[in-house]
DNA sequence: CTTGACAACCAAATCGTTTTGGATTAGAAT
DNA sequence: ATTCTAATCCAAAACGATTTGGTTGTCAAG
């Protein structure tokens, strides 16, 4: 099979205790005999087993992340992104990166258990939070580590980074309203999820500031893929007395919106501004470029996962919750340039 | 801390021995005792160590999977839908999976090393295979599981999953020719990737036996991002005699290729036809929605998996060697309806 | 009474490291 | 000659499971 302590020990006429020091570099090892040790080490082609490694020292090394998957498959860019961050942060940091894919229902809990207590990760990263969320009602519970990416609703005593998504949908509404847009249609996501009520009370703060009403009607909740965003925008578009503005939560139902305008004849960000949230790569190169609000999505990953090593690692946090200020991009799917 | 099969010994009064075989149903302990092992066990809240298991039983039912990136981020929403099959599978048979990201240079073997040699997983998947391939070369000589999605130049004696390309381009060739197209254009992945060189031999194939040839300047290589799609259209679209179609070797690149002929002023489908390679929900979706080529992306990588877990389980493969037939989506982007 | 079969149990070895708590030796200081 | 230090080394115990190769006791058959 392969070297082991063992194997190199038996070469050098040592003890597997001196081996393992020498490679460790302690210094109750003469040098020359650490030298030997490496270098028969390297002969043999050892590799330390990173399973014994982990039992001894009673840590896996490793950081898990669930991904809560609506039907079978997951393709939001935003994911990828988010993930690059996280991934490239652990492996800097010599950590390995466990993905698994889940949908949110009974069995998930289970997968969380059994990773928690089967001690096959140091900690979690929680994504797409809900506003009463078991998984972090579990982990916290339990004190193990974990960092999630976005807030719930009520008790907040938990480390999170999240974006800032009411001012960012502020900026999207001020804009709006400012290049004359009076009638929107809201393209929402799942109630559940945290960050829906936080967009929507961004829209509606701004509205009810120039005595706008979002009607009930115009509002309609999506499930954040292009195919949903698709379909709610057909119902807006074929009202009666359809809105000049769709706001969609996320980019994905943004293009989504597009399309089902650009069907109907609309010349979107002239007939009809379409708006989105994310500024996924796709964004700046769709026709219209969707106007939305970039979140540094790689950098929220990057963020979270060196957040979580910190808490492992026993450091304390400087700060225990970030939230980052997201920015407006305008292009020419709200119509900016038409109306101004 | 966490309870152990030493502990609930303790309580039953019996040894480590039995209460293992007891939750492990060996018919050499008795149904009272299994019971009672069980009872207390749950009570106690006992998940076995998964270190502990997988030290000892010396696998570590996790597969790899170390994604190249360009640059320090993959957004490509064909990877994310490739590592949901992976995933899914995985999970279904049990094992973890282990998901890195590694510019393709040269600490990329050595992350290849690390993973082997300290056995921290059981076996690799593959993608993004090159022509000359050294993570296969390695994996191969030391008879170390793994399965590619994609092939390689040469020799082909290991085991991978592929789509036809060459037969994919061909459909598209065709239906572009068959459409009245004569001046063709190419917007290429970098050569160093099989999956291009098949690629455009699907195209010249078709080119070829219609007399027509694709001039050496209208071929372009790009990184397969919607960026380099819109760069190299650019490019290609201020020749002084710009071709009529554009063949792009994957969506996001057509994509980016259809906002560089919109910005020109181009109505994509008339005035142009651009095609892409994948069928990401994307290409549904844009505008106009785009001609492409589908491969059952989710289903190759669920197959992988199950491919490399047979393997890993020491089953022999009915097939070692899988090549999905891709089929053509004929959408508004090639100008089909304009045209025929 | 012996033998064999069977049921139920378990001590110890093992997987490959790291760590604890000494042991040994040589040379310097007293 | 004795004590102390410092430099090297190492046996054994962990980590928490599984597996090997038993032992023990009971009962039926010979």
């Amino acid at each position: 099979m392969s070297v082991t302590l063992k194997d190199i020990a038996k070469r050098v006429n040592k003890s597997v205790t001196t081996v393992s020091r020498a490679l460790n570099d302690y210094d109750d090892v003469s040098p020359e005999t650490k030298a030997e040790v490496r270098r028969v080490a390297s002969e043999m082609g050892y590799t330390p087993s990173t399973l014994a490694q982990r039992l001894r020292k009673q840590r896996s090394d490793t950081i898990g992340i669930i991904l809560p998957t609506f039907g079978p498959r997951f393709s939001d860019p935003f994911f990828s992104e988010f993930l690059a961050g996280v991934g490239n942060k652990a492996t800097e940091q010599g950590y390995d990166l466990m993905v698994s894919t889940r949908p949110p229902n009974e069995q998930e809990m289970e997968t969380y258990r059994v990773n928690v207590q089967g001690r096959r990760v140091d900690g979690f990263i929680i994504v797409r939070t809900r506003c009463v969320d078991p998984r972090i009602q579990y982990l916290r519970h339990l004190g193990f580590p974990f960092v999630a990416f976005g807030r719930t609703s009520g008790d907040l005593d938990f480390p999170f980074v999240d974006e800032d998504s009411e001012y960012g949908m502020q900026l999207i509404a001020d804009h709006l309203v400012r290049v004359g847009h009076r009638r929107f249609a809201c393209i929402s996501a799942p109630s559940y999820l945290e960050f829906t009520n936080l967009r929507l009370k961004g829209i509606t703060n701004v509205l009810t500031r120039h005595d706008i009403t979002l009607e009930e009607d115009l509002i309609c909740e999506s499930d954040l893929t292009q195919g949903g965003g698709y379909k709610q925008a057909t119902k807006l578009l074929d009202m009666s007395n359809p809105p000049t503005a769709i706001i969609a939560c996320n980019d994905l139902m943004a293009l989504g919106a597009m399309s089902a305008a650009q069907e109907r004849g609309l010349v979107v960000g002239i007939d009809i501004a379409i708006t989105g949230f994310d500024d996924i790569p796709m964004a700046e190169h769709s026709h219209p470029p969707l106007t939305t609000v970039h979140q540094p999505i790689y950098r929220i990953g990057n963020t979270v996962c060196e957040m979580l090593i910190h808490i492992i690692q026993g450091f304390p946090l400087e700060r225990d919750q970030l939230i980052f200020k997201p920015s407006l991009v305008i292009r020419q799917s709200c119509g900016a340039d038409a109306k101004q």
